[in-house]
Formats: C-alpha cells, structure tokens, sequence
DNA sequence: CTGAAAGCGCTTACAG
DNA sequence: CTGAAAGCGCTTACAG
C-alpha cells in the first residue's frame, strides 16, 4: 500500500537472498517451519532493506484487513474521546489498527457511518451507539458499548451500580433532600444511573427528585439557569448530577448565586472528566473503568474475529472453510457490567443544616 | 476483506451478465468505456447483488490505501476530539478513512504511533505533534497542524491574532491589569496566544503578567489553588487564561474564594470547549475554525498524494510511473493561518473600580 | 464498445 | 527444511 511502493518486498529480499519467497514469508511469519540460521539470515536482510509488509497484499490474500472500526455518536463529547483512546491502545496491543467514523451528533448518520467503515472492510467493529440506532445491518462481528439496559449483550460500566454509590455517599453525609440533575429523559446511560441511586434509598426518609435539562432549555433556551437557588430555598442540600458536565453547570450556577459548596450544598457528577480534579471545589464523581470495558470489547470482538472461520484457504475442493459467516453478531459474550469508581473530592461534604440557607463565607 | 468475504465479487456480477470483469469494472467506476445501457444493467446488478468493492484487492493494485493517518498528542485532551471529528468529517468528504494513532500523552510514543500508521498502509498523514515530535521519518505525504511559530509549513488557527483578539476585548473593557494564565512555558501555541495578547496592549499604561500553572503545581501539587484571590487583592481585574480548561479553574476559584464574575473581575478562555456556554456566567473566548483547518490539511494532502505518480501502472516498460516518492513531504503549500473569533459572553464585563474587592453580590 | 490477460504482494497447501 | 504454484479482487493498457 502506500501509494507507489518504495520499500522491498518479499520477492525482493528472497531474490537478494537467492531462495523462494514463501520461504521468506515463512521466516518473517515465525512459523516455524525454516531452519533458525536461515530464518535469522532472512530477519537480517528484511531489517537492512527496511522492509514493510504489505497490509493490501497480506489482506486480499487472508481475507482480513487487520483493521477494526469505531463508531461514534459525537467524538467532541467528552466522555467519548476516553472511550476512543482505550480502544485505540486495546486494539494497538491486539495488533489491529482502528478506523474512526463519527457520527457528528446526528443519530440518523449512524448508519451511514457503518456503511462506510463496512466499505473499508473492517474486521469488526465498536459501536457506541445513541439511542435509536439499528445495528442490525454491520456484516460483521460488533460488540456494544452502552448500558446494561441496552437489549442485547453489551460491555459498560455499571452505570446503576455508580448510581448507588453516589447515593449511598451523599445519604451517609447527611443529605436527606437530593436533586437529581439529568439533561434527556431518553438516555439509558442516565436512566440507569438514576435508577440505582433511588434504588439505594429509602424513599420514606430520604426525597429525590429529577431535573431534567432538556425540559428547561426547551423552555428557556440553551444556557438558560437550572433556578437551583431556589431548589436550595426548598430545602436541597445535595445536587447529584449524571453527568461532571451538569455538575459544573450546577456547580457555577450555585457559586455565581452566592451559595457556597460545599459549606452550604453538596455538588457530585459522573465521569471524571479532565477539569473535575482542578475545578474549585474538586468535583466529587464517579469513574467508570474504561480501560476495562476497552479490553472486553477488544478481545470480544478479536476472538470473534478469529473463530468465524479464521483464514481464507485455497486450494480447490476445500470449499468449506469459506461459508458465508453469519452476517452479523454481537460478539459480547454476557452483559458485562464492569464497577464504577466512586472519587471523592471536595465539592461534596456533611450536610450542615444551619447552613442551607444563602450564604458565601470564604473558606 | 471483512473476515472470509460474503458479497459477490466483479466476477460474480460479470458471470451473471455474462460478461467480462473489465467491463464490469469499468461501468462500475465510470470509466465510461462502456454504453450506457450496459453500463446501466451492470450497476442493477451490483446494487442487487450487494457488491461492496474489495478494498484489499483495490490497494493492492493501485498502490493506494484510501486510508489517511491521524497522529494525536492526547485525543482525551478536550481540543483534540474537536479536530478529529473536523479531520474524519473532512476526509470521509475527500473518500478517505481515518486510522487513529493516538500517543497519550507521551511525546516518545508519536514515532512509534506514526510507524503503526506507515505499516498500515496509509496513504499520509496529519499530525498534531507535540514540542519535541520530529516528523522526519513518515515515509508519506505529511500534513502539520501546529502553531504558525513551528518551523515548516503549517496550517493552524491564527493563536496571535486570537491573542490579539481578547486582549482588545478585555482593554475596550477599561481593565488595565490583567493576568495570563498559562499551563506550559513549552507550549509554542500557549506562548503565540500569549505573545499576540501582549503585542496588542501597551505595556506603559496597562500592566500584564504570567502566570504558569506547571510552575505552581511543582511546588503546591497537580490541583493546587493559583492564589487568584490574592492577585485581586494586587489589583489584578482581569484573568485570561490560554485555554477554557484553565479559564474554567479561575472562574471557579475565584467564585469560590467570594469574587463575583464579571460584577468584579472578568475571566477569559480560549477554545469555546463544550462546556464554555453552559457555566454560569458564561465564557467569554476565542473559538478557532476547526472546519477551515481541517479543510485545508485535507485537501493538501489530498492533492499530494494525487500529484504524486498517480496510480501504479503495470505494463513492462514503463518503470518511469513507478519512480519511488520523495519520502516524506511536508504537504502544506504555505503557512496558513485561520483566523480566530472572539466569542464574547458574560464572564467578561467592564471594570468597576469600586468593585474589585472580595464581594459576593447575587445576580 | 468490449474482452483477455497481466500482475499488485502476500500466504497457504502441497510436493519434494 | 525449502520451493513452485495458485490465487485473493481489482484495474489498466492493449487488442480486437
């Protein structure tokens, strides 16, 4: 590949060598089936004339590409950057390259996206998908990072799992009065997480309650203030965000309000993203294992990969080994929900009743 | 490609019509060499069939990939993602995958990830390096996102004149002591942003300083407070930060510490990063077309690697198509600079000399 | 306008 | 242990 070839090939090394190229090929595979002096003569020469194998040569012969796609629903969201980074080292170290294809936000282009990477012919493929997406159609094996509520096996983090223990943290500080702060009440990922935080506690002695984002911008226009000053009059002494960025968004709207966090008001998000340590105060999040979920997603699909029918043969009559695969497979083998992390950092603290009400003392 | 391939290949769609591949090919590409009726009935029969064309089998004749390489310092840095989204988006316009090489954050691994990349084949690459990257060895046309500051042709957003740009802003605001605040002394894009915020104020009648983030944190730890309080106190009503990430970290400290924002100082940021609208009050920043960058990056390579002997060609005798490539070029005609925007929103404000000490007024 | 043939670089099953 | 040969799917220059 490259466009016009510039380094030797096989046959070039073989003939510089004055042996065969499948000889060649058998060396540099490690095969073994080369005598070890002849095998180190031929890795010698290779490395002198810089030689490179051929992706297009090795791919049109193996039927494998040695590439795996990602699917994205918007790279620019922050969370999704990590996901891409994990799987790009994941995949590196499973000696596979990993082909991007994003979706820009729009659900509808998902298809479209996997169409393509379809075209380039991956091996298979990650799809983070938004709500909505078909993924039917992939033609090859796919494993699903999303939430355990996804139907279908899917590798995630335990989003309710990282639900309760945001709630079990802000309970056992004291807080009897939580907000809840979600942007769309259509989200899995979010359901999920505010699910296992009601699931852990007791609704009689402890009220929650959602605010969903979506519904005030609707109204108000995007920006617009959350009225978390006036939730804090009503008594709320926690605000549990699903997301560090709704945490920031309440976090500055209470500061810029004169409400001190976390003297007065508990802040916590979700995600640990990159400005959650170095925020004043410190955001109290949740981290999922990515790193984890990555290698699961990666060797799901890599062992997929080699058990549909591994390498294409070729000699007539032994047509078996190349039936059709089946077309398209989830490759998780179990819903694998993979812990959060609880992270506590300062933006959260023991409920102080004197204080709820405004206040701003320096600390 | 695609592990053990499913579809029907041009042998299959030319056996059905009973004609040759060639034909098929060429109807296929639009070559048109072939009538328009036949060429018609080909292209039903390949849409029926569900042809998907071998990429494999494509690269492996012409010598080229389709397959261009993004190399990133860290994609789970907030810029980055924005960059690649704008490079797949632009490249997928232009008919090209995106392969990721991404090298975390570790200035050694950028050689190696570039390797990963020239193994697969690609047919160039844009690089995002970081200091102390040398691009020397690719092998393939090379497109450099950088600052216009690097050595070599470039394309990047114009860093000193978006420096510029808020360094006005904040003087027609009447402030007249301001703080920079900076990660990396290292960084020539920092240090650009910097010098153009500098080169548009007069230094004899309004008063600036830097301050650097690595130095405090060597000696106060990674998240440590950058005494802003204390710099209000010294008279200081503005702080521009290079990046949002930084700008965010003052506005929060500074909220935190009691300071109103803008009502007392004002706080800028560069990037207009996702969460930049959302924060109470509202960043003020500059946003650099991501989409003009990535435009040019790609069509630049684009049209290298077009220039550059075109397809392979494979009659005896005309060995002069097959001249090997100067290796590495670096593709961008001419230091292009884009220029930046300032995005002005409500943490910044006019000075109010009677407001620049500590208080704490709601909005 | 259409077709036959060559060959890109590789890997594999088989023969020696 | 080593080699000769086939063939993955495609595109191109040439002949008809």
């Amino acid at each position: 590949m490259g466009s016009a070839r510039l380094g030797p090939n096989l046959t070039r090394i073989a003939a510089s060598l004055g042996i065969s190229v499948a000889t060649v090929s058998n060396a540099l595979s490690g095969k073994g089936r080369v005598s070890v002096e002849l095998a180190e003569r031929i890795r010698a020469t290779a490395a002198a004339l810089g030689y490179v194998p051929s992706q297009a040569g090795r791919a049109l012969r193996t039927g494998r590409s040695g590439v795996l796609g990602l699917v994205l629903p918007d790279i620019s969201n922050p969370l999704f950057p990590q996901i891409a980074q994990a799987i790009e080292h994941s995949a590196a170290v499973a000696g596979y390259g990993v082909l991007i294809a994003d979706s820009r936000g729009d659900i509808g282009m998902q298809s479209e996206a996997i169409q393509r990477l379809v075209e380039r012919g991956v091996d298979g493929m990650v799809i983070v998908p938004r709500r909505g997406t078909r993924i039917a159609d992939a033609g090859c094996p796919v494993a699903v990072i999303d939430t355990p509520s996804t139907p279908g096996n899917t590798v995630s983090a335990d989003h309710w799992q990282g639900g309760r223990e945001i709630a079990r943290h802000l309970r056992n500080l004291g807080h009897r009065k939580i907000l809840l702060i979600g942007a769309s009440s259509a989200s899995s990922v979010q359901n999920d997480r505010i699910g296992g935080f009601k699931s852990a506690l007791d609704a009689t002695t402890i009220k929650t309650e959602v605010l969903w984002i979506e519904k005030l911008e609707e109204r108000d226009g995007p920006g617009c203030l959350l009225g978390l000053a006036d939730k804090v009059q009503q008594g709320f002494t926690a605000f549990a965000a699903v997301s560090d960025l709704h945490a920031l968004r309440a976090l500055t709207e209470l500061q810029r309000a004169g409400i001190a966090v976390p003297d007065s008001v508990s802040v916590t998000g979700f995600d640990d993203l990159i400005w959650s340590p170095v925020v004043t105060p410190a955001l109290t999040t949740i981290r999922m294992d990515i790193t984890a979920i990555a290698e699961i997603a990666i060797t799901a699909l890599v062992s997929a990969i080699n058990n549909g029918k591994p390498i294409k043969t070729m000699r007539p009559g032994d047509a078996s080994a190349d039936e059709p695969l089946p077309g398209n497979r989830l490759v998780i083998a179990e819903k694998s929900r993979v812990p959060m992390q609880l992270v506590v950092r300062q933006s959260s603290g023991p409920l102080r009743l004197a204080k709820t009400k405004l206040s701003a003392e320096n600390s």
